[in-house]
DNA sequence: TCCTGCTCATGACATCTGTCATGCGGCTCT
DNA sequence: AGAGCCGCATGACAGATGTCATGAGCAGGA
């Protein structure tokens, strides 16, 4: 009989991370050896655990799940990384792949699919939900540049361009230039609009 | 010996979901005997499963877990309610309570809390976060009419004030209007800082 | 080298937003 | 009955926002 997989289980909410760790705790094969609740501290971990694969939630602070996955993927490339989330933006699902990520979950998902994912990706397989690959690839890239990511990303609170063009060392005419080509990029109407689809795109 | 507690989960992640259940399913006291991934399914399996407590995920279709609580306190006042979620608005937790909620859990307090709380509100106890109950009520309850919340929620995907207008059957003055004086009242510059805070009240 | 794309900027313009004063009718509480 | 709040409306105004034309400097690719 081999020994057990083991996993690195990093999740900010604790009741969903000592649930999930629960969960696998009922596979034989599977064992979790580590827990963090942030995504800077996942390099860490892996390291003083010896793990086999890490699962990761992308909402994390810290940092993402996804940075952390690209991070791991650098240092520790045998380590499998399963990137977890509770939504499921195609442009998640292609972020955690460029960050070397083997699956792609979304929680709502059965639980079933977890420990069995762990074992696909440890056999070398890649797992992703077909709808959301599907998705990823029917919407194309991120069209929209650095620039106007950040200040889309910056606007998303309601800051006014005034606020954004001190606290980005740019004119307002500036910012409003670049709200302006990332509205029409997006085609929609103001800066509230693109703020919600770029978010759903996973885009921001 | 007594029986077990029977526990009825509503979380709409099935991950999460099945994740929770399994962690309650290590307590040899507690059982989880019904499922669900929708508010609206909460009363039917409340009512088919004769639980003693329903843990209830605010955020869900079909209806939020706490008009979930609200239904299931009117229709079947013994089964005790225990509320989660993954935010702790204080606005939520005033909600929750006026629901006839008998506990509120964030999920991002340790798993242990779960079944300790279950145990809790059957024995008649109430289990709720000091701390958010601090600010639940520093904050004081939610100043916005249900005009004004409901235009400003219509407001939240970035609808232009001819949209709000048509959609809610109001003058674009009117719209402007309530707008206004929903920003007044939330102290900030404009709409889309209105809906950031509203929504981290939990008033929206 | 030329072309293209990104960053940053300005000015002008039309439209959208937020504010304010004011008004009316309805409801509730005292 | 009167006071007070709410819902709804209008009109006028200032300021914020979105668009467009235009141009500079700087990179990288053909």
């Amino acid at each position: 009989m081999s020994s057990t997989i083991k996993v690195l289980l990093a999740e900010d909410q604790s009741m969903v991370r000592e649930a999930l760790a629960a969960l696998l705790g009922l596979e034989d094969d599977i064992e979790v050896v580590a827990q963090v609740a942030r995504g800077d501290e996942v390099l860490a971990a892996a390291r003083a655990n010896d793990v086999d694969v890490a699962l990761l939630d992308i909402e994390m602070p810290g940092c993402t799940g996804i940075e952390a996955a690209a991070q791991l993927h650098k240092a520790l490339p045998a380590v499998r990384l399963v990137v977890l989330t509770t939504f499921g933006r195609p442009g998640y699902l292609r972020s955690a792949m460029e960050a070397g990520a083997d699956a792609f979950l979304v929680k709502d998902a059965p639980a079933a699919q977890l420990a069995e994912a762990v074992r696909k990706v440890l056999a070398g397989e890649r797992v992703i939900d077909p709808t959301l690959a599907a998705a990823a690839l029917a919407e194309g890239a991120n069209p929209l540049t650095d620039r106007e990511r950040e200040v889309l990303r910056a606007a998303a609170d309601g800051s006014t361009n005034a606020e954004l063009a001190t606290a980005l060392h740019l004119s307002q005419g500036t910012v409003r230039n670049y709200l302006s080509t990332a509205i029409q990029k997006l085609a929609v109407r103001n800066r509230a609009e693109a703020v919600r689809i770029a978010r759903e795109k996973g885009w921001l």
